[in-house]
DNA sequence: GTCTATACGGCGATAGAC
DNA sequence: GTCTATCGCCGTATAGAC
């Protein structure tokens, strides 16, 4: 008999809603049982343990939505223009679901060893194309001579990190969840123009 | 009779480190009481749950690593001068315990509004001087006009992201614990530089 | 104040019946 | 494939000896 598809999606789909509304560790599996309106013993058949299936779901998250960003970082598109892109289609991508954030630095608290031994890095964090285009625009004059390591980090850190702290900026900024995406937006083009303004000549 | 300070200074220490070390959740009681060389039913005598202890770990946490961060804010140092010094006093803060960030990420996931309930997050997040500064700043031409909210949110995400994901810094670029310390010093200055340059005339 | 002993319900996981 | 029943560990709590 095949297995039935039909019930390990329903797992799946249930889990996943949870650990990113909930958190790993605050989602029991009779949660997700019941959620996916199932029996306790059948999430162990499926997946063999809690810890299996967060593995699943994890890489699932990743190559979904890591997919458009590599496009974006491996194409042909000149410095500036790629820049912006990439930092706009990543912004989307996280408001369209702010818990990514908060789950992935999790997992990184979570097993701290496993997580680079898992293929799935190489997508949250490859942009060897664009480490090159950053030193070949630097040589030729192009652009101020940029570390590309450091470049990298500080886009991916103002790009992300609002979002773990999310709870804090609407605190003290007295913002709600419409003016806090509002702020998010602004800083698209606010990022950008950092970027852009650090490595400029002159 | 007083209460044994030293049994319960065992048990906060004990379990500051599991805490720091293992995440809240994956750290038991039992571990606890065992690494502090005491009963289990001590740790419930001195702290009355395990939510009560992290509390108080918490905030201990919070106050004693903020103090000087906030003191350099509300000083009246020069812009530029009081920006590479919160920088440089914030890195290292967070070379002398990396896993300070990974455990405040984990809290806000946990519980998103109890944290903005704390008092402590004023601690974390104030600003108000600061603030002031850079609208005053801009206002008489020293430096170009800039949005004080995303500022700061630009400097501590550089400062602090870094740190969160660490693991991946380290493998993708194949660092040693002793090169990312260095990655991180180096970023000192770059981090400066950076926040300087977005807020130069010219 | 410190300890042993014990109990409770909830948890992740699994053996075995259907 | 799906279920019930059960196991051992967890956080929490308490009673009672020293």
């Amino acid at each position: 008999m095949a297995k039935n598809r039909n019930t390990e999606q329903k797992i799946f789909d249930a889990a996943t809603e949870l650990f990113l509304e909930k958190g790993v560790d605050r989602t029991s599996v009779r949660d997700i049982a019941s959620k996916a309106g199932i029996n306790l013993a059948l999430m162990n058949y499926y997946f063999r343990s809690k810890e299996n299936l967060f593995d699943a779901i994890f890489t699932n998250l990743v190559k979904k939505n890591t997919k458009d960003l590599v496009k974006i970082l491996d194409s042909d598109l000149e410095l500036g223009e790629k820049i912006k892109q990439y930092v706009s289609a990543y912004i989307d991508i996280l408001l369209k679901n702010p818990l990514l954030v908060s789950f992935f630095m999790a997992i990184l608290h979570r097993s701290r060893e496993k997580i680079t031994e898992m293929e799935v890095v190489s997508l949250l964090y490859g942009r060897e194309k664009f480490t090159q285009q950053i030193v070949d625009e630097g040589k030729k004059g192009n652009i101020r001579r940029t570390d590309p390591t450091h470049f990298y980090v500080d886009m991916i850190s103002m790009i992300t990190f609002p979002f773990a702290i999310k709870p804090m900026i609407m605190d003290k900024n007295e913002l709600n969840d419409e003016e806090f995406i509002a702020f998010i937006e602004q800083r698209k083009e606010h990022i950008t123009e950092m970027l852009l303004k650090s490595i400029m000549p002159c």
